[in-house]
DNA sequence: TTAAAAAATGAATATATATTCATTTTCAGC
DNA sequence: GCTGAAAATGAATATATATTCATTTTTTAA
C-alpha cells in the first residue's frame, strides 16, 4: 500500500504477483511520482530540485533518472497521470446521469473529493491552468488531455444550455472557465483558511453550485 | 513619451526639467520595467533571462544591474509598482461612490481597462494570485500591498452584504476571491480568444457583474 | 555459497545564466 | 577640443543544479 496520495488507477497492478519485477518497478515509479507531487506542490517546479525529490522518495539522486528521463518528463508524467485520474473519475461519474444540473453537481463532488485528497497537486494544477503561456512544460498546455478536460466541462455546459439551466448568451467554454474558476477559488480559500479539520471540502459543492447558477445575490427573503 | 505600457503614475516626473538627471534616470528605469513586463509576461519568471530583458530594453546586460539590484528585485519592483497603480485607481474611483453595486461596477471597469492596456502584466498577476505558495518572490505574497488589494475587495463585499446586495452567508474574503476569479476567468478567455480586435474588455463588465450577482441561470423568460 | 545481473548510489561533470567588473563610450562643463 | 565624471558595455566569473557514470550494493538463480 502506498502511504502517499499517488493513485494506482492507471498502474494496472494485478492482485496476484504474475510479474513481480514489473509490478515492483511500477510501485517504485509511483513512489517517485508521489515524492515529486509533494515537492513540486510545495516549492513549485523551479525551486524544487531533483535532490529534494529523491530525498523525499528516499532514493539517491541518480535513481530518479532510472525511472524518468529528466525533470521535465517527471513533471509532465505527474501532471498527466493525475489529470487522467481526475478526468476518468469525472467522465465515468457524469456519464451516468442525463440531467445537466446533476452532472455539474457530480463534477464538483468528484473534483472536491479529489483535491481534498491531493492538496499538493492542487497547487500544481491551478498554476498549469492559470496562465497557459507560462505553462512550465509546453507539452502540458497543448496535451490532448488538457484539451479533453476543458472539452468535458464545456460539453456539460452546452447540455446545460440545451436544458435551459444556463443562459444561452454564454459561450460554453467561457462558462466552463467561469465554473472552474469559482470552484478553484473556493478550494483555494478552503486551503488557505485551513478548514481541513472542521469542514470537508465536498460539503462546499452545494454552495458553489448555488453561486454559479444563482449568483451571490440574496435569495430574496428580506429585500 | 514611453511607447511601452509602464505607467508614470508613481514616477513623479515634473513637467519642467528642474532636475533632468534624476528624471532621465527614472525614465530609463521605467524602460527597463517595461521590458521586464514584456519578457516576464511572455516567458514567465524563470524562463526570462536578464539578457532577454536587457535586449528588449536595448541595453547591455550589465546596465540592468545599475538600476536594479538583482533579478528578484526587478521582478518585485515590477509587480509592486503595477499593482500599486491598479490599486490606486480602484481605490480612488470606488471611494467616490456609496452604492456597493456601483463600487463593484467601477472596480470591474478599472480592472478591465487596466488589463486591456497591460496584457503582459495580466499573466504575471494571475500567476502571483494563483498559488501564493509558489509565489516567485516571497516578498510578493506577504507584501502589504497584496494584502491591501485583497482587503479592498473584501471591504466592498462587506458593504455589499450590509446593503443586502450579496447574501450574508458568504465570508467577505471568500466572496472577494470568487468575484476576482470570475473576472480573471473572463479576461483570460478574452485574451485566449484574441477578441482584442472586435470587442473591448471593458464591455464585459456588465456580463461579469450579472454572472456574479445573478448567476448563470437564464433570467426566466422561457423556462 | 557464489557469480552474474540488476538496481542503487552519490561524487563528478556539464550547462545555463545571474552577477560582476575592467574597459570603453558618452556627456557636461570649461 | 579637452578632461574628468557618469553611464554603459559585454566578456569573464560564480553559482546552482540537472544529469551522468564509474563504483557499490542488492537480488537472483544455480
Amino acid at each position: 500500500m502506498n502511504i502517499y496520495s499517488f493513485s494506482a488507477r492507471e498502474a494496472g497492478i494485478p492482485v496476484f504477483a504474475i510479474n513481480r519485477k514489473e509490478r515492483d518497478r511500477k510501485l517504485r515509479r509511483m513512489d517517485i511520482l508521489s515524492a515529486a507531487e509533494h515537492v513540486f506542490g510545495r516549492k513549485g517546479y523551479y525551486k524544487a530540485t531533483m535532490q529534494d525529490i529523491a530525498r523525499q522518495a528516499q532514493y539517491a539522486t541518480g535513481t530518479v533518472y532510472l525511472y524518468f528521463k529528466d525533470k521535465e518528463t517527471l513533471y509532465f508524467s505527474l501532471v498527466e497521470e493525475k489529470m487522467r485520474d481526475l478526468l476518468a473519475l469525472i467522465k465515468e461519474r457524469t456519464a451516468a446521469v442525463r440531467d445537466a444540473q446533476e452532472k455539474l453537481k457530480i463534477y464538483l463532488e468528484e473534483k472536491l473529493d479529489f483535491f481534498e485528497k491531493n492538496q499538493d497537486f492542487f497547487r500544481i494544477f491551478i498554476l498549469e491552468n492559470g496562465a497557459a503561456q507560462a505553462s512550465i512544460d509546453s507539452r502540458i498546455a497543448t496535451s490532448a488531455l488538457a484539451k479533453e478536460y476543458l472539452a468535458c466541462i464545456s460539453e456539460i455546459m452546452r447540455l446545460a444550455q440545451k436544458q435551459k439551466l444556463v443562459r444561452a448568451d454564454m459561450d460554453p467554454s467561457q462558462g466552463a472557465g467561469i465554473f472552474r474558476s469559482i470552484s478553484n477559488a473556493v478550494i483555494m480559500d478552503w486551503l488557505k483558511k485551513n478548514m481541513q479539520q472542521t469542514l470537508s471540502l465536498r460539503q462546499m459543492s452545494r454552495f458553489i453550485l448555488d453561486i454559479f447558477l444563482g449568483g451571490a445575490r440574496p435569495s430574496d427573503e428580506t429585500k
